[in-house]
DNA sequence: CGCCTACCTGAATTCTCGTTCAGATAGTCG
DNA sequence: CGACTATCTGAACGAGAATTCAGGTAGGCG
């Protein structure tokens, strides 16, 4: 971090003309403020959790779809084993991302609103292109 | 796939009474369309890139803040070497997140609508639940 | 020009994560 | 109960990604 402050000093320097000690440390108390603000946990997994094509996969379907799809609807649209799926759509479930209905031996998942809202923000990004 | 088609015929047979091939194919082919339609490559690399820890954090902060950051107020914020954050702010410029530009020596960074929207429909889900 | 700066790039290494395999768990039906 | 169902779970292996290392580029300044 030493080397890294001396630049930032020095963007200081550049910025204000001048700069001290304490100039450097107010701006690495604010920069920290909002690093330690903005940064979530949850909200980041969530983002990890869609980064992966199986899950992605699943997700767009169930999001697409009009209401609940069963496991045995959804195996076909990957290429993966079922035990895959399985995993892909607990890491989704645990996610927030959708959710989980039992139903005999039959297991029905939808998405939530976050996964509907987030893919709406992604596609409103990339039609804007 | 064929045993996966034979559950789905199961679940078909246990929804509608009774199922003959042609109810099989039709459904596989109306989730094959959702798929196809839903599966994007561009939207699910924003997913991708903002997975990973460095990034994440890097644009939460350029989204925090109000207006654009140099690397050298960046750098302080994260554990990893300069090389690193180049590189992340490199993937989040190719993916659309953030953009980058030159003054002197200096690299100022900045967050895109599609970062900022991104970030606005997680932090409501989150909030929501 | 030569030296310093801030930052970038490509290759190598380390390590995480996604998949599969093998077996487990519920639920249904006779 | 016992056989069969759909799905899940945990361990382990392998591929790909994240980081670092070493060196490179472009700009500023004397």
């Amino acid at each position: 971090m030493a080397q890294s402050a001396d630049r930032l000093r020095r963007l200081l320097t550049d910025e204000l003309g001048e700069c001290c000690d304490g100039d450097v440390e107010r701006r690495l108390d604010e920069l920290h403020g909002l690093a330690d603000d903005a940064f979530d946990d949850d909200t980041q997994s969530v983002f990890a959790v869609l980064g992966n094509d199986t899950r992605y996969r699943l997700a767009r379907v169930l999001a697409a779809s009009d209401g609940e799809r069963c496991v045995c609807e959804l195996e076909p649209l990957v290429d993966v084993s079922d035990s895959a799926v399985s995993h892909a759509l607990s890491d989704l479930v645990d996610a927030g991302l959708v959710t989980r209905r039992k139903d005999g031996n039959w297991r029905y998942y939808d998405t939530t609103a976050l996964a509907d809202d987030l893919f709406a923000a992604a596609d409103r990004g990339e039609t804007d292109e």
